[in-house]
DNA sequence: ATATGGATGGCCT
DNA sequence: GGCCATCCATATG
């Protein structure tokens, strides 16, 4: 997919809009974030690769996905060439199809359908995505954990810093659908000029 | 062999 | 706004 032949930060944006399917249940790309190896030490990779980092450094389409504070799973599109260690974080979805059973794996009332995938370990949450999809190929057609590109025309998009991290945080690599309600924080909006 | 600190979410005030 | 549950990759001795 040529959206995730570059940098990370080129990628992210690209990535909006895009669905996330895991089996039946369908997701919109509606915020995301950048991590690069190189000049971003906030990212896995910046180390090099390792054991828990070596998807990031597979080719784009790859799935990398990691625990974080002992006890949520966060999942990764990488991209850029193969070896390059870039990968966009994918941080909120737009529910679309399958919304009962996310609700399920949420632990919330199935009649709740907000707030359902609004955080990057929400959305693995709600679609069942854990360590096993580690290293999954997001392209392959007979995978059951899927990336279906976009094509629609560029939306209307907010950048800004990323959220939980302590160092690398002058990097703007943090985007979104503006005005989306689905988002897991709001996103200043971007001063027009 | 051990220490440290997260790319978080839920519930509380 | 604050707190805390709970794990493990990584760094260091």
């Amino acid at each position: 997919m040529d959206a995730l032949a570059g940098p990370a930060n080129e990628a992210a944006p690209l990535l909006l809009g895009s669905i996330l399917e895991v089996g039946p249940c369908r997701g919109r790309i509606v915020e995301v974030e950048a991590y690069e190896q190189f000049d971003d030490e906030a990212s896995h990779s910046f180390r090099g690769p390792t054991q828990r980092n070596a998807a990031m450094f597979g080719k784009p389409g790859t799935l990398y996905v990691y625990r974080i504070y002992g006890m949520h799973w966060c999942a990764n599109v990488v991209c850029g060439p193969v070896d390059h260690g870039a990968a966009v974080l994918i941080r909120a979805l737009e529910p679309l199809d399958g919304i009962k059973q996310m609700a399920v794996r949420r632990g919330r009332d199935p009649s709740q359908v907000t707030d359902l995938c609004s955080g990057p370990g929400k959305l693995c949450q709600a679609l069942g995505i854990d360590g096993d999809s580690n290293g999954a190929d997001l392209f392959s057609p007979t995978s059951n954990i899927r990336l279906e590109m976009s094509d629609a025309v560029p939306q209307t998009i907010d950048h800004g810093p990323r959220i939980g991290i302590s160092r690398s945080i002058d990097l703007p690599w943090r985007f979104g659908h503006r005005g989306s309600p689905h988002l897991s924080r709001r996103l200043q909006e971007q001063i027009e000029r």
